[in-house]
DNA sequence: TCCTAAGCGAGACGGTACGTCTTGTCTTCCA
DNA sequence: TGGAAGACAAGACGTACCGTCTCGCTTAGGA
């Protein structure tokens, strides 16, 4: 039970591969199964043996992803000293630089915007946690509630994302960092009744 | 050259209309050719007369709507002072409650998120060039290019959008405006290098 | 109702050739209504005007070849002594290599064999007629039915000339009709209880 | 590499049962892949696994038949004295009678008259060999080629089948032997130089 | 001379069948 | 015993023709 195992995962690996690699090679919409097994050095019923379909497959695929990004970014914000610091935000730009293809395939809404929703969604609920610990602790009202601005703060950061990678990254990730904190940090220091602050540029750091 | 005209247009129109009531039924992705043909009381053939495909259809379906929001808030921009005006913003969330179904399925990613791509860069165009328009009149030299504030802001708005249908519309559309312009007012005021203004509540107007 | 008449003869000839130009082109199986039609300049719903379909015209337009054939013959068979006499079987050779192309589409079989029967079955009409008069004449008592005559005598005909036309037609059709009548004459002459006869070679004639 | 076979095997026969059966039913080119198909109880797509269309089908339907054909008179014909002996044409009357629906749908040119064609000239090879066997057993000098005997007897042959079978068999298969002998044989003996033999009924036998 | 009916071209349309492609299931065989 | 091979059913796809229809245009023969 443990030879097996290893082989198992050693499977969906290469399947995942294979996945990733195909759907950017040419879009979501036109790979295959058959193709995906093949490229995996794979049978077709192996595949089905391991996921249901090809969603299931891109979604187990892409959350490799996320779940990187979370567990890079997930310590730093909590030892943070409570706001929305200027690392996490930093790392996802260097994140999705670094699988800028990815990153790509999943902002361009593949697999009928699965991924995009999900990662949407986790996003929002981390910002949105972080913000609530934030209220909590230096016992806040905000006048807008905190939902909404997690969630405004995740869709400016992933339309900046998206931009970016589609650009070809013009900026570097720091730029595009101290860019989207000068857009958005007045404003929701505003609404959280925090007094404002003075942002630096990338270059002060 | 005119009765086929009026035809060739009716058939088209049930197809877009069949096309859209399906994939709010149940989702893009399941949606047949058949189903749609089926629905305009039109045969297959008659649809590759007319569309490509499905995502064919699914494009120039979509466009309507966003001919019409161009309609109204293109007007409205440029007899505006030459700011982001409040009218235009809420216009846009009253449209997308008007509605709602449709825009959830723009903004779910539907048609491998090609509606929403396609949304994304027109309302961030616009956007561009009316801040480009602010820059120019009042000689303004911003600390962030405009392309840059403009996909920000449209990506916190959609952001929202998207939340706010999914979540039923627990606001009005008066105060999702107040509560985005309360979010990026005074970052865009900050980097337009512009005075920043207090933001009234909904109510006020 | 003169000039009409004219011009509506005139479309059904046009049709007629492009339909026999066009088999001979490609395959009888493989001309599509749309090809007949551009080929004879006409529009596809004057195609629907003249014929119920491409078997329809196909049927017309060999009728063309057989009256034709019809007219040479009839005369002549009635004209003879009552036997079935060296000119209308070399007449048929002749006509065959006249037309080639169309007599090698016929017997081929194209349009689900219609052609061939029809033809088979004309023929043995027309010589069973002959061999029903010869014996009425001669107050014969056949051992063989004359309807079975027939058959045979156009099986081994007709089967004499399609392979010839594919072969190319080596011999000539004096040749072909001598042949002929020395595989078939005597065993005819026999069951229908005449004399043999000594049969000739072509060039005695 | 067993097991598949037999039920690839299987699957063959159950189409080639069906085709013929619809065949018979309502005529060549009415039949579609799909009415194959359900009546072979097999997806429309397994057809196209083992045959590339109905053409395709039906002369390997057909070839089952002319192997069976083959294989009773073959041997029989190589037996003999070295004449196209009175067998062997026997056989195929009752091959013809046994099989009738089949031969019907053959001769009459099913198939834009593939099967007729093919089935004209194995018949015809065959005769042709027996023939030319004669002529260097027993030194003989034919005043008309091998060739054409051969193609004018197996026209004969296969016209009075047709019309037998079309005619709900009025004779016995030995009747209509021994009447396409009379009607041939001494036309035959002539040109290859035999001494004519005088026919006995088919009692006699 | 008009006008009116016919032949006709253009082409939208519904329908049927085609041959292909992909999916997901199942069975068989092999390492 | 797990996985590869592959037969298979299901069903959507996009294409090709078919036969029908409606719409105008031309034209020619009768008023």
């Amino acid at each position: 039970m443990k030879k097996t195992d290893r082989r198992v995962r050693r499977t969906r690996r290469l399947l995942r591969d294979a996945c990733i690699s195909l759907i950017l090679e040419k879009g979501y919409s036109t790979v295959t199964v058959e193709e995906i097994a093949e490229r995996a050095d794979v049978g077709r019923t192996t595949f089905y043996m391991h996921y249901r379909d090809k969603d299931d497959l891109f979604v187990h695929s892409i959350s490799r992803i996320s779940e990187e990004l979370y567990e890079q970014i997930l310590p730093l914000i909590f030892s943070q000293e409570g706001t929305v610091g200027q690392m996490p935000v930093l790392m996802i730009f260097q994140h999705a630089e670094a699988n800028a293809d990815l990153y790509r395939v999943i902002l361009n809404g593949a697999g009928n915007g699965q991924g995009l929703q999900q990662l949407h969604q986790d996003l929002s609920r981390y910002v949105q946690r972080v913000l609530e610990a934030e209220v909590v602790q230096q016992d806040l009202t905000p006048s807008v509630p905190v939902e909404v601005i997690g969630r405004a703060f995740v869709g400016s950061m992933l339309g900046l994302v998206q931009w970016w990678l589609e650009q070809g990254c013009p900026y570097s990730a720091e730029e595009m960092t101290h860019m989207l904190r000068q857009l958005v940090n007045l404003g929701r220091q505003q609404v959280m009744g925090l007094t404002p602050t003075v942002e630096l540029g990338p270059a002060s750091k």
